[in-house]
DNA sequence: TAGTGGTCTAGACCACCAT
DNA sequence: TGGTGGTCTAGACCACTAT
């Protein structure tokens, strides 16, 4: 039981908190608004400069002000415009636009993308990349692709998520999937149903949580962001998996859109 | 660019977490393992106890260590043992198992369900629901169910997470949905079936964000946990929307789990 | 009761941003 | 250059947990 559920008053800093919140939430204080600085705070509750401080990191938490050094503190705009749904693998949706699905949900909401194949290389599976693939033990080599994504309004561009696909060696052997960063004509998928592995299935494995200290610099993310992790599996048409991949993306700019037949599970 | 990134040392907070850091990473430091205490760490470091402190809080806000009052800082053990999938709206499921998706989930794991419908009430729908609910202008009533859903592993039960679900007033009328708690066999869609609604396709958005003051009280979330909120629409054999229900759970415990067939859409 | 984290004070200097 | 946030010091007292 904490001291505000007994009904008793919390201490200064979370009291200045709670007044600044509901500030932001009844509109008093609008988005991309500036805070009072933190020795104005100060003063005006009679506390020292800490104080006030630790009631903006207490909202900063939770993701509701932007710091700014040198600057001031704002209260967040909460965007979250992109949206990323199964149609992404559609072949029906590739042709049609001959875009790909990151490319046309971007261009959709007036963005400019980019993507950038940092890396491919030959490794051995992690474990849980192996079990999803399905490896038979002995032969655990798989092509690792790591993608980052990029999105820009023409002004400043914002790195959105990281995408790190496994393919097993023998599907990538030989083709672009092994060491080409440019995947011609159609791109991944194109490639997978020219090695006879058409995506039928997508299993996707979604979780949250705050990024490690690597993701927090690399992805340039506020605090109080979380990341979205998605594990998807493609499965061809004998129900083979053929292709992991692992994406990380910023939760205040992504979202995503399932949309699903109900009845149709197996099990 | 940060100081780090132009090659410069970090300051004496920054440093001892990355220290810290490392040792749980190298696994020194093993999952519900004691942290030294602040008071240790800066004498250890030659700082003032404050910037000990202040690298406790950052590994806190990373989601890595919990701090427990009175007794020290703990490395944080990572469990996310439930998996939600599209599976829970199966028809089939539900009568094959007789219990709920969630009971369902929960049995799995061994652990104990409760579920409590904590409100039901008459009310006006929030915009983002009458959107998907697609009421027409004039008609905005709906039923709204609240419902909190615990596990408990015998010895102390957690929230994990809560509810909320919208039901157009016309469909809910005169049936249990509009007032009663406990909605007999086969629950929620075997209500719906009588009423002639059959779930035929199932609308999740899925995103993630720090919990609001409230929620991070009520689900009782520890700092550095992240919430996913999952808005699902029901959509009947007609290709009507019948119900919306907005989940928020706690990323730390729980996981979504999608298996869909990609050619599927008709757009 | 001893040790822990939680909060606070009243300063100080530094790094960054806008003017 | 003046104002902002970022970090730090060297204390202090309180609230909580375990023994």
């Amino acid at each position: 039981m904490t001291s505000e559920e007994r009904g008793e008053r919390p201490p200064p800093s979370r009291r200045i908190a709670d007044q600044l919140r509901a500030a932001i939430q009844d509109g008093d204080l609008r988005p991309g608004g500036r805070l009072p600085s933190e020795r104005e705070l100060a003063e005006a509750h009679g506390t020292a400069r800490n104080t006030a401080r630790e009631a903006i990191r207490i909202l900063a938490e939770e993701g509701l002000v932007d710091r700014r050094h040198g600057s001031g503190v704002f209260v967040r705009e909460r965007r979250r415009a992109l949206r990323f749904g199964a149609e992404r693998y559609s072949r029906r949706l590739r042709e049609k636009t001959g875009l790909s699905p990151y490319r046309a949900e971007l261009a959709k909401q007036g963005l400019l993308p980019r993507v950038d194949c940092v890396s491919i290389q030959r490794v051995v599976a992690p474990t849980e990349i192996a079990e999803r693939l399905r490896l038979p033990v002995g032969t655990p080599d798989v092509v690792r692709r790591e993608n980052w994504y990029y999105a820009s309004d023409g002004a400043s561009e914002h790195p959105v998520q990281v995408g790190v696909t496994y393919v097993p060696w023998p599907i990538a052997e030989g083709t672009p999937l092994a060491d080409s960063a440019n995947l011609g004509k159609g791109s991944l998928y194109a490639r997978f149903e020219e090695r006879g592995h058409r995506i039928t299935r997508s299993r996707e494995e979604v979780t949250a949580r705050m990024p490690s200290h690597e993701e927090a610099r690399g992805l340039n993310l506020p605090t109080g962001v979380p990341v979205l992790e998605v594990l998807h599996t493609g499965i061809d048409q004998a129900g083979h998996p053929f292709e992991v991949t692992r994406f990380v993306m910023r939760a205040d700019l992504a979202a995503l859109d399932y949309d699903m037949a109900v009845e149709e599970t197996d099990d």
